[in-house]
DNA sequence: TGTAAATTGGGACAAATGTCCCGCGATTAA
DNA sequence: TTAATCGCGGGACATTTGTCCCAATTTACA
């Protein structure tokens, strides 16, 4: 449920004597936003401690949740390598420390530590995997089968979702939250 | 609509003449299905031409098209990274032909053609930023209001799409596409 | 500490989608 | 040629989910 990457974030440790100021850390508050969908990346991040989301706001006003990202999480490399805006924004969920590179840097470890490129690619071809496992699931089940799921998986997390979070990460209203909520246990 | 990668298929037949017997072409028909889900992958495919469709069929026997596939996007790669079984199936479409190559050769182009190895990021990027999109349209729109989009799309396309496809690729009923279908024109 | 804002829970109704079923025409296979 | 299958269209009804609204509770903060 919340994805981790924790070979990438244990690279980054390794790399990082070496890489001089070339990595930089930051901080953002528990409900911040710090990646603004359509916009352009200034800098890839790590994710160093904490929980983010990445999410999608249509014209319509509506919000979707991709996911729930931690430890060693990478964001903003989907868009450094394709040379575009952002597709989505990213709000902190719990207080974040991150690990920021420029894109410039971003590329030129891609090119030059086969390690970073091997596991850059990993993380993509995962995040294919499992996108698309969801997508899946979330077109072809009801809700009320999915959601004892996800409880489940909640169950085994620390961290306590809102109702909120928990309805943009399904996709669905509240107030159908709600109701499935009340409906079984 | 249908994703291709124009590149990829240009450096593939750059490479070919030096590649020798490492990659080599095969062909399906049309309705076929060549890849397995939940199955071992033994080749990498990129598509020479043809269209190709991934899905997902779930425990409950529903299906669901991931996306349509054109000339040079690749197929089993996210599996080869990973080195994990396959996500979905992928039929054929139309006739397709395609070129293949083993999983190690993969590896090996991977880590030892730069352009090839930047393509590939490219690709799994873009899928990502795909994935993300649609999945977030088909939960935060009504299908009647995502339906005439792809109609345009389709209309903007060669092959005409049998309905089963259309449903299948929104995820929903044969039925309710034909609901609204007639709703509106 | 007190007030505003956010979160939660839910009633009532509308809209969207699924399920089951039937029939028709075209294509396929025996 | 005949039977079987498949793609297409749609009626009738059930289920799922959304929308709008209001109230109770909690949280944030001035």
């Amino acid at each position: 449920m919340i994805q981790t990457n924790l070979d990438l974030l244990q690279l980054i440790n390794d790399i990082l004597p070496a890489a001089g100021g070339a990595i930089t850390i930051r901080q953002f508050d528990a409900g911040q936003r710090f990646i603004f969908q359509e916009q352009e990346i200034l800098q890839i991040y790590i994710i160093r401690s904490g929980v983010v989301k990445p999410l999608i706001t249509e014209e319509n006003g509506k919000e979707y949740i991709l996911e729930f990202l931690g430890e060693g999480e990478m964001l903003g490399e989907v868009e450094a390598i394709r040379g575009t805006k952002t597709v989505c924004s990213v709000d902190a969920v719990t207080p974040v420390s991150l690990y920021a590179m420029g894109v410039g840097q971003f590329h030129y470890f891609l090119q030059t530590v086969p390690a970073f490129n091997t596991l850059v690619l990993r993380l993509l071809a995962t995040r294919v995997a499992n996108s698309s496992v969801k997508m899946a699931r979330q077109q072809l089940y009801t809700m009320a089968e999915l959601l004892p799921r996800l409880q489940k998986m909640l169950a085994a997390q620390q961290i306590a979702f809102t109702k909120q979070d928990l309805a943009g990460y399904m996709g669905i209203s509240v107030r159908s939250l709600n109701r499935l909520l009340k409906g079984d246990g």
